[in-house]
DNA sequence: ATGGTAGGGTTCCTA
């Protein structure tokens, strides 16, 4: 009898943890002003778990009550003016690491949480300004810290998403034009080989796999009428180990259409 | 080769 409650539970287990789940990440360039849209957005898409990147706010001023309302648990590790990354969740965080370990920096970009049994790696990767410059050498920095790190934490976690704004196109189908971007920053051959050093470390470019020739693009530069041309790029991606299966996806561009819009749009995958 | 816009914080930095 008790082996039987045991076989039980251990079904109603499974079915409890093989529900769908919506993850999605989100670059919403200062939560401050994009607070209402975000709550638009939890309600129109009902994500389990929302990964935000450039906050902008340092941890006293996070609207965590506003979150909360929404029927959200809420994390986050912010500063004052740049940068800032959150993790918003249906269930509890636990396991928090915040900014890389062993790598001493004063930008905030790394938030790391277990969620319904899923390890959630939101990063918000430099943006690198311009090949060859200061800030390109800080972004792979942080980039071999992080994929360093992140090969210890696939090691640990079976079930894992990396998700966030990672600044690098991976491929010339990510980008509106090319011929324009070749060799520039996000584009360039040494991101994109940074990018497939972490593919290759066992994960699955999801909306790819879902979408092998859309454009799917997820941000548009403020300047030159660039959304309304078109003129995008995909730089906001979600990278999942082989056990978390990408049932579908998109690119919630509406988002990047409205007054006051962040650059990024908000891209979700449906695992199964 | 350059310029254009947005956010935040102030007379500029980052994207």
């Amino acid at each position: 009898m008790p082996q039987r409650i045991g076989f039980l539970l251990e079904c109603l287990w499974h079915a409890v943890h093989h529900q769908p789940m919506r993850i999605t990440t989100w670059n919403v360039n200062s939560l401050n002003v994009r607070l209402p849209h975000l709550l638009e957005y939890l309600t129109e898409f009902e994500p389990d778990i929302v990964a935000l990147q450039e906050t902008k706010l340092p941890d006293e001023k996070f609207p965590a009550p506003e979150i909360e309302a929404a029927g959200y648990r809420v994390i986050f590790s912010g500063q004052k003016t740049y940068n800032g990354v959150a993790i918003l969740s249906r269930q509890e965080a636990g396991e928090i690491v915040s900014g890389i370990p062993e790598f001493d920096d004063p930008q905030q970009r790394l938030l790391a949480a277990t969620i319904d049994g899923v390890r959630i790696v939101n990063v918000y990767i430099p943006n690198g300004q311009e090949v060859g410059s200061e800030k390109y050498a800080y972004k792979f920095a942080w980039l071999s810290a992080f994929r360093d790190f992140l090969k210890l934490e696939m090691e640990k976690h079976e079930r894992l998403v990396v998700l966030g704004d990672f600044n690098i196109a991976p491929a010339d189908s990510d980008v509106h034009d090319p011929k324009r971007w070749q060799g520039k920053i996000m584009c360039s051959d040494d991101e994109r080989e940074m990018f497939a050093e972490i593919i290759n470390l066992g994960l699955v470019d999801t909306v790819r796999e879902l979408y092998p020739d859309e454009p799917m693009f997820s941000w548009w530069d403020y300047r030159m009428n660039a959304f309304r041309r078109r003129w995008g790029i995909r730089i906001d991606h979600l990278l999942a180990t082989p056990l978390m299966q990408p049932a579908a996806a998109g690119v919630a561009t509406d988002y990047r259409a409205r007054e006051r819009p962040s650059d990024h749009a908000p891209v979700w995958v449906d695992f199964n």
